[in-house]
DNA sequence: GTTTGAATGAAAATGAATATCAAAAGCACA
DNA sequence: TGTGCTTTTGATATTCATTTTCATTCAAAC
């Protein structure tokens, strides 16, 4: 599992011709370990921690790097700070946004992504991604606004 | 039409206790004049032509303020400006948007709304607001880009 | 008219993201 | 293993949209 994302960047570093470095690697091991949804600032500082040397420009390029690799997936929600998530194989997914507690719950469904190719092609218009968020308060947050 | 939404706003103001002032109505004026989706320093440099005392932070607070009265809606796309648009009574729509000339098409689905609804309400989660952006190529940007 | 607090506007501050650039490091080749 | 060339890095500066600050102006209640 990790190591074959290892393996997709490794794939992907070489094909561009990228050179390897101990940056790369560490910020790779560490971003493997996150769970989902990553701000670059808490990254940063997870890296940081343990190697002190590394850079904020170094996190943010590199996450970039992951992006463009396809091991890591852009998310911008409406805090203003980018993140990064985990992108396995083929799969896709939204989000639904709780505002209370800032919890992010996923979801996937396959007739909504259907519906939205049938709009897409109505238009005329080819999908090259799209974005889907929900907004609103997770079941707990519900629970204790009303107590 | 347009003396409704005034009276929206001023309905607005006048339950928030907020004073009534030149600039505000001008800012008003010009954003029911607009068409869809204005950035915020389009709005001020339309205001600024006929009334060049009234400022940045002036035209930033009372888009703000129109949104939150429900005139208008603040969209974030993906090229890090906010914009409004106007908010017709009772209606929704979500957007595809060209990444080759920025064109926004508006579309409305009520499968998908309900398929999000039920998407939630499987989660316990409540809905305040969502958004559904396709990005991709439109007709015209795909036709030149095969030509 | 006077008073009082909200609104305004110019400018400074913020904060995320990107650019700059000298120093460090990777890598191909001898 | 050393040399030379190029990429990468990290500290810092810069950018750009947005927000804040604060002295001044103004709305509106008295
Ligand atoms: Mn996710
Ligand atoms: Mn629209
Ligand atoms: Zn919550
Ligand atoms: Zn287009």
């Amino acid at each position: 599992m990790i190591l074959q994302k290892k393996k997709t960047f490794n794939d992907f570093a070489a094909a561009k011709g990228l050179r390897s470095t101990r940056q790369r690697d560490v910020i790779l091991d560490m971003f493997l370990s996150t769970h989902q949804h990553v701000s670059v600032e808490d990254l940063y500082l997870k890296v940081k921690a343990s190697h002190p040397g590394i850079g904020y420009a170094t996190v943010y390029r590199t996450l970039k790097l992951f992006a463009e690799s396809g091991l890591a997936r852009e998310i911008l929600l409406h805090d203003g700070q980018t993140r990064y998530e985990h992108v396995l194989a083929g799969e896709h997914h939204d989000h639904l946004v709780c505002t209370g507690c800032s919890a992010i719950i996923e979801f996937e469904d396959a007739t909504i992504e259907k519906l939205q190719e049938e709009i897409a092609l109505r238009h005329g218009f080819q999908i090259r991604s799209h974005k889907m968020e929900i907004y609103g308060l997770c079941a707990d947050c519900s629970a204790k606004g009303q107590a």
